[in-house]
DNA sequence: AAATACGATACGCTCCTCAG
DNA sequence: CTGAGGAGCGTATCGTATTT
């Protein structure tokens, strides 16, 4: 594949007008902002991965033609965060949603909305050694046209009195499928034990 | 009519097993 | 030994049904 000299991917196919210049501006933008609220990840990971999510919902926002819907309380928690010029029922083609993880490869969503999808794949770095400055660095983009064939059902267990998180879809073969959809890769950033890791330092 | 309860939706992580 | 994925675990908000 053909990524130039910091990281990007400029042949893979990307949503109707989306520009590798958007996502690397996102990209900055996200680690700016959630540097500044990386306390949030101590006391609870799962919440900061949302953030990584919003940032990049609201990066996406201001400097690319996707937009958030105009109804705020719709555009809280409906499919999807961001739509070719903000349509409200957009085909799945200008559906874009935005997604924080920390993981290599899974992708989890609570419903197989085919549509768009952009994964914020990131790590936290207390001592910013990775890059200066910023605790927080996103080390992989992925960028994919996901349809509902590619999403698996996993079912829940939670109980009365057991509980447990809510049913889940996740996205099957993950690897395989995000590997050709790599839009951004940290040029210093290999996995290592399922792990992202510096390259050529020590972990 | 107002308050409360509950299911559906939204966003996730980490442990541990299992296969190669 | 390593990497991938299943299963157990977490939070918030909203709309509607139920109760008071």
């Amino acid at each position: 594949m053909a990524f130039d000299s910091e990281g990007f991917n400029r042949q893979i196919a990307l949503p109707p007008e989306l520009k590798v210049s958007h996502i690397r501006k996102a990209v900055e933008y996200i680690e700016r902002e959630a540097t500044d609220l990386v306390e949030v990840y101590f006391e609870q990971a799962n919440v900061f991965s949302g953030l990584v999510g919003i940032f990049g919902v609201r990066a996406l926002h201001s400097l690319s033609p996707y937009k958030k819907h105009k109804h705020p309380d719709v555009a809280q928690q409906r499919f999807p965060d961001l739509s070719l010029g903000g349509k409200l029922n957009p085909p799945p083609k200008q559906a874009l949603e935005s997604k924080g993880t920390t993981r290599p490869w899974a992708l989890q969503s609570h419903y197989n909305h085919p549509g768009w999808y952009i994964v914020w794949r990131y790590l936290v770095d207390p001592a910013k050694i990775i890059k200066a400055g910023k605790s927080v660095v996103i080390w992989r983009v992925d960028v994919a046209f996901l349809r509902q064939e590619d999403w698996k059902y996993e079912g829940s267990k939670a109980a009365e009195g057991r509980g447990g998180r809510t049913h889940t879809f996740g996205v099957k073969q993950p690897a395989d499928r995000f590997s050709s959809a790599i839009a951004y890769c940290h040029p210093k950033i290999v996995l290592r034990q399922s792990r992202p890791t510096l390259a050529n330092g020590v972990a």
